[in-house]
DNA sequence: GTGTTCAATGAAAACGTTTTCACAACTTGT
DNA sequence: ACAAGTTGTGAAAACGTTTTCATTGAACAC
């Protein structure tokens, strides 16, 4: 049968109480703790999670909702999560959305009925506009993706300025015809795309933008039609990892030059982006940065539930390498 | 404050324990489970999970305890435990151990705390080796490694197989001076370089095995020293991804054409393989496949406890790409 | 000496469920 | 028409902790 804090007690001689405070904190004298101790070693005592939950009312727990964590992104930032939440003594609770509403609003339901401590959240467009200051039961950081302002905390990327930055820097490389093709759903592509519009509008550019499903196979198939016209972009700027890769096999398909034929620039530094020849140029996301960020809001704002809502804004870092070099 | 199934009850017009019933499977009539729904509405009940588990004793809740979630392996072995988890209405915690032996052990006493229903363990080889079929108190399926024979449910590639068929492909092409590198610390790397030196014995080829450690800046490194040697091999095995990643790297700064004066392959088809030039040759490992297989395993030990231990052993399969044909 | 404070402890309540036990009201088999 | 299930329900116990409350004894201030 399970051993339980009645069993250590009886061993040691002493109440559950007693117990109970000698392994957290509690004042109990030296002799009583070893007492404890000796009697926990010799029953093989473990506590019961639920039990103390229940009772504490403090779940230790929180938990991480992400599009998918195959997406490197969210991987890097689930990593510096997990490593900051079980340094402070949590568990991490895993789940991925795939973008799909439904299963947002299924996990946020699953996250009240763990009574999770908070929760860190990269949300569809549409859960994060539908979701007001008190909507939810738990402290919550958006990361990625910011909802209504002033809403909730959130550590987002500069994305507007990360693409902009990268047509100031294929526009320094002499381009001109520079096109964006764009994630169609997340809030974030759509920053992109404004930073990247702005940017061409100061140098009196045109912008040439399109927007598809953000995954490699749709931005392949775009990118291969566009391509194949006669008056495509002489450079091009995929709004994110999976897209660049759709990318970069469209021109292998075509056997289009990089960057002779077209330039390619994206987003995520990915470690293969600088094995495929000659090296694609990229703005590098603060990964980790942003997860212990992220998680830094967190712990805070359960220190501090009524202080302001903040919003985090991290710079990318323009990656520059052969693929927006001007032949 | 918060509201509980007695405040349900009181709504409902029942007892508390018809309320438990109508929710979840129990006798009660059509017209009480309809007010007791309409009550649960009314009142924006939530269950609360951990005295849910503290009393009916069913965690609902499975361990994943892996090396790195940013290893790609397990980012997609994770993703498949989670689809098959969240179908069985189970959550998953998830840890990494980097591993660490001890960050192990302490997952290990954490996973008895939470009173897991189960766990999905990648362990290093000497926790493996070191765990009885008796010293875990939870179902337990290993991953990737098997530990001591009988002791637990596991499923593994066939590491040995596939290495030789690697060695297998690059003698066919025409390869005689094949080299191998290997990670120096899993279990699994072993079974590839026992699998890579016996099929070399069959050929009468002498092996060239190093060993390192299996990250990509060893591989490289180690890579950078071999291939500067004058009887450098002419094709080199490498025994994970990150180690072809570094070995990629070696043959770039070392100015050598791939497959011209080194052929490359190694394991795990990573979407970039296959667009570094002149593509990449791997045993592609049906990690959705393992994942899946893992969660079934547990779920009938946890059904069955008593039954005989499994493994399940599956086969990689080979990616012929560029990067070994024969020049 | 006599209050007063404080540290250490135990008994018992509390946390929010599910499950057991008992029982009443129906069905069913004969 | 009667025994033997079967079904629906409520009261109360149980799950394994932590926390509250009360009590003891010792230390301290006057």
């Amino acid at each position: 049968m399970s051993v339980g804090i009645r069993d250590v007690a009886r061993v040691a001689g002493v109440s559950t109480a007693t117990v109970s405070r000698a392994l957290g904190r509690g004042p109990v004298s030296d002799a009583v703790r070893e007492q404890v101790e000796a009697a926990v070693r010799a029953t093989g005592y473990r506590p019961n999670l639920s039990a103390r939950r229940l009772r504490s009312k403090a779940a230790q727990t929180i938990g991480l909702i992400v599009a998918d964590i195959r997406n490197p992104f969210f991987t890097a930032v689930s990593r510096a999560v997990e490593d900051a939440a079980y340094a402070a003594g949590m568990r991490v609770i895993l789940c991925n959305t795939d973008e799909d509403p439904a299963r947002e609003a299924m996990y946020l339901r699953l996250m009240e009925e763990e009574r999770v401590t908070g929760v860190i959240f990269a949300p569809t467009k549409v859960t994060a506009d539908g979701l007001r200051a008190d909507s939810l039961s738990f402290p919550t950081v958006f990361i990625d993706r910011s909802g209504l302002p002033g809403a909730h905390d959130s550590v987002v990327l500069d994305n507007a300025a990360a693409a902009a930055s990268l047509v100031d820097h294929l526009v320094a490389q002499g381009f001109k015809r520079i096109g964006g093709l764009f994630g169609s759903t997340s809030s974030t592509a759509r920053e992109r795309q404004a930073g990247y519009a702005a940017a061409m509008a100061r140098y009196d550019l045109a912008p040439l933008a399109r927007s598809v499903a953000p995954n490699a196979t749709a931005a392949e198939t775009e990118a291969t039609r566009w391509l194949s016209q006669p008056d495509r972009p002489e450079a091009l700027i995929l709004s994110n990892g999976l897209m660049l890769m759709g990318a970069v096999r469209a021109t292998r398909t075509l056997g289009l030059a990089v960057p002779k034929d077209l330039a390619l620039a994206g987003f995520d530094n990915e470690p293969w982006t600088d094995l495929v020849e000659p090296g694609l140029t990229v703005i590098e996301q603060p990964v980790a940065e942003i997860g212990a960020q992220a998680m830094r809001l967190l712990f805070e704002r359960i220190e501090h539930p009524g202080q302001p809502v903040r919003k985090v804004t991290l710079s990318g870092r323009a990656v520059l390498r052969g693929s927006t070099r001007r032949g």
